[in-house]
DNA sequence: ATTTCAATTGAATAATTGCTCAAATGTTGT
DNA sequence: ACAACATTTGAGCAATTATTCAATTGAAAT
């Protein structure tokens, strides 16, 4: 702490100036934590291939799981995850539980990434 | 197996004709496993604030250190994560070491993930 | 040569994560 | 009421991961 009792870097710096100006146009930490939240969806296969499901097609449980060739448990305890980030929506329909894709977003971000992958595959 | 030897999914299907339909238009599973694995490089607060930095200026260790509150050997150990993944590129100057964004996808990917996060802050 | 400093590396540890298994829910059909 | 079925849930386990610590590398300065 300083004497206007404000937290100081205690950490040597190179360049102090430019830390600074990175440091102000960095969005809050608040929001890096929501958007590295959103990407640990994307981050596992499984999780991925689910959403890349739901975005051709409405599906339910049991069909996800042969589509990913993980069990039921498996699929229900990830469509959780991703019911809880606002991923997936659901609708029930007797016993059966139809998710679908709650996120116009994420076609796009995949469709970036995927323009990553591709350049960098020799 | 079938009797053609090929492995045939044991799980019961309730809609065959739809699991197939999606099935076809998804991407190969070794695209999706890519794709993941970039999505687990922006997954992690440290390395997603490093990038979001990197993208501002090119930064030493020591800054990107100074910049997180992360000790210089775990930005160290990440930076070679990014390094890895083709996501950061690096320059030598004396002693030090620069680093800078090398992709100018992540930009447009983090871009479209705020608007998924800031769509649903209440 | 020796010291100093930025950065890297490897081992170790604590925390997180994805899956399995078994049991529970809730709905439909008999 | 009962059985069958799709899905959910919680505990437990193995694997992965982010960080720390200590030691090392490589470059500049004395």
């Amino acid at each position: 702490m300083n004497k206007d009792n404000n937290i100081v870097c205690e950490v040597e710096l190179i360049d102090e100036k430019k830390v600074k100006a990175v440091q102000k146009r960095l969005p809050d930490d608040s929001l890096i934590t929501e958007l590295s939240e959103t990407f640990k969806n994307l981050s596992d296969f499984t999780r991925l291939k689910i959403l890349l499901s739901l975005a051709e097609d409405e599906l339910c449980v049991c069909d996800i799981a042969a589509l990913t060739g993980v069990s039921v448990s498996a699929i229900s305890h990830q469509l959780r995850l991703l019911k809880n980030n606002r991923l997936v929506s659901h609708r029930k329909e007797g016993k059966m539980v139809y998710y679908s894709l709650d996120d116009e977003h994420i076609n796009k971000i995949v469709n970036e990434a995927s323009k990553h992958c591709k350049e960098y595959a020799e």
